[in-house]
DNA sequence: GAGTAGAGTGCAATCGATTACACTCCGTGC
DNA sequence: GCACGGAGTGTAATCGATTGCACTCTACTC
């Protein structure tokens, strides 16, 4: 047809209508007590020319974007959905919405977004990831926009924080394990920078410690805190021999890939080799045998972030200390942990 | 500190720096050819202010947001994820933004988001759900700003349309089965309204009926597109006791609820009876046995999304016709398939 | 009947960028 | 000496909304 249409404006609406676009504008926003009538012509104009006002013009007069950025380390990572659609909604009911971005495992995609989120002027910032190196955190802490830093713990930065009890967590999963025999145990961590990996880590220590289970005991492989990670941790595990019984790991998706590698080398999980995960996402409960692991609230966690964002808007700057909120995790136990091996296994 | 401190603007730069704010627009963008000196002092003052460009006025100015809007049916099932990310390095690359929106399969929910994108004033629009009404698809195609379909098919209604070859792909998976000797089958449909559903079902029909399999022979049940479908919908097969040798799905999450039914129930995967799905998502390899499926191009389809809406969108209005893109699927043949059972299970 | 209050609107500035147009120099050509 | 052209900048309009202030009426008080 004709060029590209561009949609009716305040003015056009205030044309039709036969009043001022003040008024339209009073009248959209129920504001003022307009006559009945006045209020009748602009909400015909409205209707007749299918006028919807601009988010774009607004944000620039109001100075509020009406918009929260929310960047995640791997929205392949079910775990993050889980937490963004959760976000989402408790930002949707109080009309922001939710700008996205997947960092990807890499720093300068976080950047790119830091950057991008602050010249799209976000009201807000959720950061659910720790690739982000301590310059940018420093900045962050330093924005005046409202940050909330999800699941991640940027050392000696004042700024709020949202995070699973990691070392409660894991520790937890520790003891389970413990308690049904297991002394010889491997842990596959996370890759370095993801700063859950560390209290995960000192929680499964120090639960060991507890135990008077001796620290050389405990063996510890490197992963990435994805499927792969956990298979070849356990295939080079298997290639070299072990005794250990069970295997805590870093994430569920290390988890799963660490199933997957003993299944193939037909080890028995329960039965020879226990397994637990973390995060509980649903695949946990998907996979052969089901995956014991320690939940995360993901859910719970990204309205939370919402709701705290929203607090320190309208506290103003200074208005709430920075904090870190713990939220507790809670063991699942499935099928993939069971009582340890009476003897070794040797392949 | 003091009030929630305004970022420096245009103006700012342009006092610092002894120019007019047109200099500083023109330096930065790169236009004209400005003094080294005159340069030189606008990058200087940029840096000592800090100054970042408002996108939200910029938007308005150049009545362009690069912003493209993304409505996918559910963020929670894997399959959208991968898309998402290749639709967003896509945009990326050249400069354009996602802003992400989940229907959650609320039809609601998706006016919403089509709402929000209108009123935003993005530059262009993927809508990859099909829990859309009639009369938004008409909205849509009507629309002045480009779109583009992934993976549904508005009937009768002129749009750019790029899905998966759903009816050839369904058909392939129909043909392995049959090839494997299975007469009795099962399909678990998705829910109404999803319009991958008929293309899938028939396809797989077709197969049937080129193989001279009666129609009755095979059992159509419904599901939801959602674990607990898959998961109920075995469960009820069983229960009345059947006679099918394999089950094939409208997509992997309900295979991966028909497998843990199956499991529970004690039938041997694929020894008594195989299941196939379709999406080919991660999990499908993770599971045992791991599920036999008709990949889509997801990463794909997420780029062709987002080059489509650049061309429709330097061709201008009118430059390019709606036209229906099929994408290849291809069958990823795995564990959870194999030869037909010799006899049928009573149990 | 003058004064006052309040309801209902309109005028115009503003948010922060981009860009058409006008203007000032300065060097050249003749 | 004057016209001309181009390089380099500045002035001001514009994008589409919101809102402080001023204004016009009407109704009411005394």
């Amino acid at each position: 047809m004709s060029e590209r249409a561009a949609p009716s404006t305040i003015r056009d609406v205030a044309k039709r209508a036969g009043v001022s676009t003040a008024t339209v504008s009073r009248v959209l926003a129920g504001i003022g007590n307009p006559k009945a009538e006045t209020a009748g012509a602009v909400m015909a104009a409205v209707e007749a020319l299918d006028y919807r006002p601009s988010a774009v013009a607004r944000s620039l007069r109001m100075r509020r974007t009406n918009t929260f950025g929310l960047i995640v380390t791997d929205i392949q990572n079910p775990f993050f959905p889980e937490m963004v659609g959760a976000a989402d909604d408790a930002a949707r009911k109080v009309g922001y919405s939710i700008l996205l971005g997947s960092a990807a495992f890499d720093e300068h995609r976080a950047v790119h977004y830091l950057d991008l989120m602050a010249d799209r002027r976000v009201d807000g910032m959720i950061v659910a990831t720790s690739q982000v190196s301590d310059e940018s955190w420093h900045w962050l802490a330093d924005s005046p926009v409202p940050v909330v830093v999800v699941n991640a713990e940027p050392a000696s930065v004042p700024i709020t924080v949202i995070t699973s009890d990691n070392r409660a967590g894991m520790h937890t999963a520790a003891e389970h394990l413990i308690g049904l025999g297991h002394r010889r145990m491997a842990y596959i961590r996370a890759a370095g920078g993801i700063t859950a990996d560390l209290p995960r880590i000192e929680g499964f220590r120090a639960a060991c410690r507890d135990a008077g289970i001796p620290a050389a005991d405990i063996l510890e492989l490197p992963g990435d805190a994805l499927f792969e990670g956990g298979e070849k941790a356990v295939v080079d595990l298997l290639a070299q021999g072990t005794d250990v019984t069970a295997i805590a790991c870093h994430n569920d998706i290390t988890a799963i890939g660490a199933l997957r590698a003993l299944r193939s080398a037909h080890v028995r999980v329960p039965q020879e080799i226990s397994v637990v995960g973390c995060d509980d996402i649903a695949a946990a409960s998907w996979v052969v045998p089901s995956l014991t692991t320690v939940a995360q609230q993901k859910a719970e966690m990204g309205r939370m972030a919402v709701e705290r964002l929203l607090a320190m808007l309208d506290a103003g700057e200074g208005g709430i200390e920075p904090e870190t909120i713990r939220v507790p995790m809670a063991l699942q136990i499935r099928e993939s942990t069971g009582p340890a091996a009476a003897g070794d296994i040797k392949r």
